[in-house]
DNA sequence: CTTCATGCAAATAATTTGCAGTAAG
DNA sequence: CTTACTGCAAATTATTTGCATGAAG
């Protein structure tokens, strides 16, 4: 299990409750909306509230300890930032899979690039099989 | 200058004033917001509605006219379809600029890719003279 | 003509804010 | 202790919907 008190304080941020809370939800499930979070955390934590979660990610977003993935007609996710990798998108069952950034060395002349976004929509194995 | 009406009937949509005009402004500047959109055109065009402009953006994107760009922390940009291409967005001044996709041959084992998003957060060469 | 699009206003959803009471360090 | 965080309610912003009128083909 990660130590997200650790990761907090790292980054210089409080370890709160709702924070390690939010974390969890993320880390289980790979990749989160923010109303998925709450209705997850809501369950067990009945008084959390919406706003604290939206203060929250951004927080976490502006300290690095988490990443947004924009989707393509959809609301966005969240993931523990970690080492640069690119999302397969299904576009039939909606999972996230992460996957190596290996077979494409990206490199731009007259940019300096500080991260990368990589998504592909597609189908996943079991949604092909269909 | 392209051909708006040829364009939306090929996709089969009706050739509007409001349609080719959201178009005209999206092929302009590129790559553009929805409220960018309502406030470059209500100076000519009082009378149109932010609503005919959400309606029609969702319309044109189900029909294959136009594109989503959703971009980390801003409101989505849209563009006019065309071949693949990366997405080199400055965090600076904000400015978005499209280079070939051709120093990257993604494949993936086990996932039927339909499309690529990828964008690259960095400076452009303006901004990194500052 | 007939069908579909527009514009407006109203409804709903998403996100942010302010502030009094709590918890973290 | 002191500072920053939480939860609530209210405010704001974003997006969608319904419907009468008007335009496209």
């Amino acid at each position: 299990m990660v130590d997200y008190i650790s990761l907090l304080k790292q980054n210089n941020l409080k370890a709160t409750i709702q924070r390690t809370n939010i974390l969890k939800s993320i880390n289980r499930t790979g990749h989160i909306t923010i109303d998925e979070i709450y209705e997850e955390l809501k369950i067990d934590y009945p008084t959390l509230s919406l706003a604290t979660i939206y203060k929250n990610i951004l927080l976490m977003v502006q300290h690095g300890v988490i990443v947004e993935i924009p989707i393509s007609g959809e609301k966005s996710k969240y993931e523990i930032k970690k080492d640069e990798h690119i999302h397969l998108i299904c576009k039939s069952c909606g999972n996230i899979e992460d996957r190596e950034l290996s077979s494409c060395n990206i490199d731009i002349e007259d940019f300096n690039i500080i991260f990368k976004q990589i998504n592909l929509y597609g189908l996943c194995r079991n949604c092909q099989s269909k």
